[in-house]
DNA sequence: TTGCTCCTCACGTCACGTGAGGTGGC
DNA sequence: TTGCTCCTCACGTCACGTGAGGTGGC
């Protein structure tokens, strides 16, 4: 009737019904969506509380719709839409990267699985002992995830190996990483890397100076390529059986004993330990 | 002390602290398996309540952690170990290609978006408007998440043309598909199958004939390659936004038109159109 | 007036996490 | 006797789904 009407006017407002379907959210949804802020109806009718909602709305509810379907959390959407466009590609990019990473990590889960199911007896792992002496050693222990490991690992080794040369000490061509606990994606464990040393050596507020007794050991010896799973559960999983099967208690934290160059072995060299102190 | 005990007896048995650290599992979870009847202490102290795990249990409860981490529901764990190892191997590659499927569906729409936050103003489509004849069709329809829609569809053309061709009636070398509502991996609707002809045909249980009004459409022309995610979202947006822009209302569902000889098309030549009547 | 849509609770789902308050074994 | 662990509720979390019971606009 009021053709001087903005043509964005009232006449765009639609009940919650037809804009549920056309956003492809459910009526429940929009109103959760509404009591959060997230997304607010242009109009509310004071008397009957009856929710309108704008036709520009829907890119909005539109985008939220997707961001649900990808499992984004509501609190995440929200601050996604905060941002401008370019900034929101590098938040949904940072999202998906976090996705991408637990799918892989499950992957290899499955991987592992599927040997444990069909019994495949597992590449059959030459399961030794040793007697390993006592030794000084420099560490730099740290709770963490098992996506962080990667990185602390090497780092660590050089800055004390950097720590041990600068105090004009002799570090030994070998180090190891204690696991006080499994380290998985999901679930956090304390992380010890080892350089063994002669010499006297002053702690750091970093670096503690720590003394290995002598013990046995039950080990694994294994390929660089086997640091991954499946592989290096299943090893984990055999030394663990032997132990148990031989009555023997483990009195230290077990260990990945790297005694190759890692940088320089090939793939499929062999070049770290399993190994459980007894 | 008693040396003729069987070494699997009650000096195995821990309590449920023990248990929890050595199978990841919380306490809180360990209560849950106990009342859902998934993962059941060996023994309970009648008086005391107290939860006694034996040793021998750990091993089922690694694989429900380790089967947890891979988001399967509890329901889907207890069915899975039922099942003997190569079965129960089978049932973890079922899940699991679900799960790969609804990532890969995820991750197109990622891509999506990504162009979205971009407004990498897309590859600019060519919206073009036609005059459609009023057409008698055979028609195929059931409502179908997305991941039937690729069988359906062939399978479909397939049936209409065999039955038209043995009916002796003559159909036109071209066909449409109507969805009556957006079809994602996990929102159903009406998918319509049509092949136009001249003559008379009688309708089965499955076929139905139909009469389509003549009637004009907005439609954009696509390359075979682009019947995809994200391509294929973006042409819907953009005749959508046009038709808006000139204030058209849809009158019949929107539809692809495939006018090429799908099989025999390169992917990079145009096949297909989008259309939306009006 | 009759339907239909909309409204607000309230409770259910899934797999737990997090206390509160109380008991039992060394 | 003192801690410590264990127990059972009960409620919270997340993002809704599913009615129950009631109101409002055509």
């Amino acid at each position: 009737m009021n053709e001087t009407r903005s043509p964005d006017s009232q006449n765009d407002l639609m009940l919650i019904r037809e804009f549920s379907t056309r956003s492809r959210l459910s009526s429940k949804a929009l109103r959760l969506y509404d009591a959060l802020g997230l997304l607010e109806p242009a109009f509310v009718d004071p008397q009957s509380n009856y929710r309108y909602y704008a036709a520009d709305q829907l890119e909005r509810a539109q985008l939220i719709s997707v961001l649900r379907q990808l499992e984004m959390p509501l609190q995440r959407i929200a601050e996604l839409l905060e941002l401008e466009g370019a900034m929101a590609a590098r938040a949904l990019e940072t999202y998906w990267r976090e996705v991408e990473i637990s799918h892989r990590d499950k992957r290899s889960l499955v991987q592992y699985l599927e040997q444990v199911f069909e019994e495949k007896e597992i590449p059959v792992f030459d399961i030794q002992t040793r007697q390993v002496p006592a030794e000084k050693i420099a560490t730099i222990s740290r709770r963490m995830f098992l996506p962080e490991v990667g990185q602390f690992i090497p780092a660590s080794i050089a800055r004390l190996r950097q720590y041990i040369a600068a105090q004009g000490v002799e570090a030994k061509p070998i180090d190891w990483v204690i696991y006080d606990g499994q380290v998985t994606a999901d679930s956090d464990a304390l992380v010890e890397i080892c350089v063994p040393f002669t010499g006297t050596l002053e702690p750091t507020a970093e670096i503690a100076v720590k003394f290995e007794p002598a013990h046995n050991e039950a080990f694994i010896r294994l390929e660089k390529r086997q640091c991954f799973t499946p592989d290096i559960m299943h090893a984990y999983d055999a030394v663990a059986k032997w132990m148990k099967q031989n009555g023997h208690q483990l009195i230290l934290g077990c260990r990945e004993v790297y005694w190759a160059d890692w940088v320089n072995t090939p793939d499929d060299q062999l070049a770290f330990d399993i190994a459980y102190p007894f």
